[in-house]
DNA sequence: TAGTTTCGGAACTTTACAGTTCCGTAATTA
DNA sequence: TAATTACGGAACTGTAAAGTTCCGAAACTA
């Protein structure tokens, strides 16, 4: 959305008074396409490595891009890798097209494509060698929104739609099952290290999501001992 | 369990060929008192910032020790964060000793003790800041394994017995249910950043895990697009 | 007591990396 | 064309931390 934030030289020049907003400038201009290429090289080398793994030498390197040119646009590794975040976290599920095949299982398992999913594990492999720089809790934040967000709200959709056709219980928590889908399969990824299989999905969702969706009887005050 | 490794010194020392295995020492004993002084000012401080803010210096320090001590023990930081790992999950829940309310959601929900609630917080921490170092497929199961193992086995009795008395449906995948109260509380400590609260917990299973337990209609074919 | 190994502590060496500066070259404007 | 700014690349500086070595003191053995 917003894209970039910390960019454009120190600019701290104030023309005397009569500051006439000419920001005509002269000389070669700064050529933005590299910036794509040197956020694309960081975001692979964080997810090859991690943060600390992460030097500035290799980024450059691997975006065939000189020190100075990264310099001259963020001012220091943190402020690469916070753009570089946000730069990984662009893309977004289209909530326009959502499959409806009648079924919130098939909808579900439909959602699930090779390349998102290929996509998602890269991020959530840069997610795990973030380390350290997540204990900023301003980053904590811009590293985390977007990643998961796209997937619950599509999921949070198809089960609207379910629960509007009567397919599941008008009175479930939609939110919850939607936050269980991603968190643990985010922790599968994350922790456990394995990859992202629809066998896997579809034991999840057979053995525990779609049973408590369509039978969630609150048979259970809530006890605080 | 097992209990440290990679110690002793180098004791590379074959006394010609006759050797009599007579470890018959002369000198100061080494006090092995210091180790857990180490380890825990090692896991303390990785609790505190993560693996690579966690230098060999400040563990020394807060052990009170000097850094020769700990190298004669220990021949690289990896190796010390490898038996740090291990000592801080030496702890297990006491399996002989489970509560038996005859409800299995008040069972669960009794097993939650504040006490160790904050132990699993502080192995949380670690974790998160371990980042570059789990990349090692090696630690990744150091690291992992005893963390939650000892929480899912205790729920995973829990289950059991409920089952054993009716109280949910015998063909249940229980160990889906335990998997999912583990990496939905660790995805929630460690990505989000939240304190394990009882009424996050008492949503979890009032709303997905204790219904899906005792209504898992299993209507879906496993079908694989 | 003499020799050996430990201890905490401090100084030291080495390496790696963030950030800076400079080079020759290319692009842009006046 | 001349001045200016960007470019990739390389050299440089400063700092932080892993790992080593030495110190005087303490503890152990023969």
């Amino acid at each position: 959305m917003s894209e970039m934030s910390g960019n454009e030289p120190v600019k701290a020049q104030e023309s005397g008074d009569s500051a006439e907003k000419k920001p005509q400038k002269v000389g070669r201009k700064r050529d933005h396409t590299r910036d794509e290429k040197i956020l694309e090289a960081a975001i692979d080398i964080l997810a090859e490595s991690s943060f600390d793994g992460m030097t500035m030498d290799k980024v450059a390197t691997r975006a065939k891009a000189g020190k100075a040119t990264m310099y001259r646009r963020w001012s220091s590794k943190e402020q690469l890798v916070r753009d570089a975040l946000a730069w990984m976290n662009r893309s977004h599920l289209d909530l326009e097209h959502l499959p409806d095949s009648g079924s919130l299982r098939e909808d579900l398992l439909l959602l699930i494509r090779p390349q998102s999913i290929a996509e998602e594990e890269r991020k959530l492999r840069v997610l795990a060698g973030l380390g350290s720089f997540l204990q900023h809790p301003e980053f904590a934040d811009t590293g985390m929104a977007g990643i998961f967000d796209s997937w619950a709200d599509a999921n949070l959709q198809l089960m609207k739609r379910a629960a509007a056709r009567g397919e599941i219980a008008e009175h479930a928590n939609l939110e919850l099952a939607c936050w269980v889908i991603t968190s643990t399969s985010a922790f599968r990824g994350l922790v456990e290290r394995k990859p992202f299989e629809k066998t896997f999905y579809a034991d999840l969702l057979d053995g525990l999501v779609l049973p408590a969706l369509k039978n969630p009887k609150a048979d259970s005050p809530i006890a605080e001992s």
